[in-house]
DNA sequence: CAGTATCCTCATCGATACTG
DNA sequence: CAGTATCGATGAGGATACTG
């Protein structure tokens, strides 16, 4: 799920059938997406704004490094606001727009998907490992 | 339960919340899903069973190591069943199970949000790098 | 045909330190 | 508080060669 690519041709399924649409498109969802902390984030925020820190707090394990990068890619796609408040000491807020709305709306599809299937999954894992 | 209510944290998903599981089941799927191939690769198994040198076909762009791998991924969590066919040459079919399935369902709806926002998105990107 | 086996590169991410 | 700067480890993924 690497970001910066593709002089790659890759026009896989154009025509033959739509339903997923080009490949170029998919993956560059999924680039975005699929990458370690995004849909946390996305998520992290469907409870309306929330500051760095607060952010920060609500996702264990994510440094302040990676929050950073990943706000910015987010704010640079139209998915998170960010609002600088002018005080001191800073509050700088996030929240999502109305495209991460919708983004939102998968995210959950994509956890939702997880969490039943998780076990069957898990299932399917031990007894392939157990040849 | 999408909380509009309360500016409280809704922290981050302790297998309590349902809204988007558990970060650590996201992650796994994501993990599976958000890889370069995988969703090409179920996505270009909706038609039905296709041995290895078709998807390869079919997916320009990926090795056969790649192929390979993401075969054997899917195959292990049980998203995609593999035929050997007692033949020579060899040929070996690859099918998506029930499962993957569900995951193809998903892929769609990423595809489809994919090109539906997509022109969105680089909007934004514009606007925001022209600053 | 359908894979393994190696080697190698480069992006991703974490840790740490520093700053307006 | 909300970042930026830098470094280093890890590992995904490509190229190539070989095989049952």
């Amino acid at each position: 799920m690497t970001t910066a690519e593709s002089p790659a041709p890759i026009t896989a399924y154009e025509g033959s059938c739509s339903a997923v649409g080009d490949g170029r498109a998919v993956r560059d969802v999924l680039a975005r997406v699929g990458d370690k902390w995004t849909l946390l984030v996305v998520a992290t925020l469907r409870g309306g704004r929330l500051r760095f820190s607060e952010l920060q707090r609500h996702i264990p394990g994510i440094s302040q490094r990676m929050l950073t990068l990943t706000l910015r890619q987010l704010e640079r796609d139209g998915l998170v606001s960010r609002t600088v408040h002018a005080e001191v000491p800073p509050r700088v807020e996030y929240e999502l727009t109305d495209l991460g709305g919708t983004l939102l709306q998968l995210s959950i599809a994509l956890g939702d998907w997880a969490i039943e299937n998780r076990a069957r999954i898990e299932a399917a894992r031990a007894e392939y490992d157990a040849r």
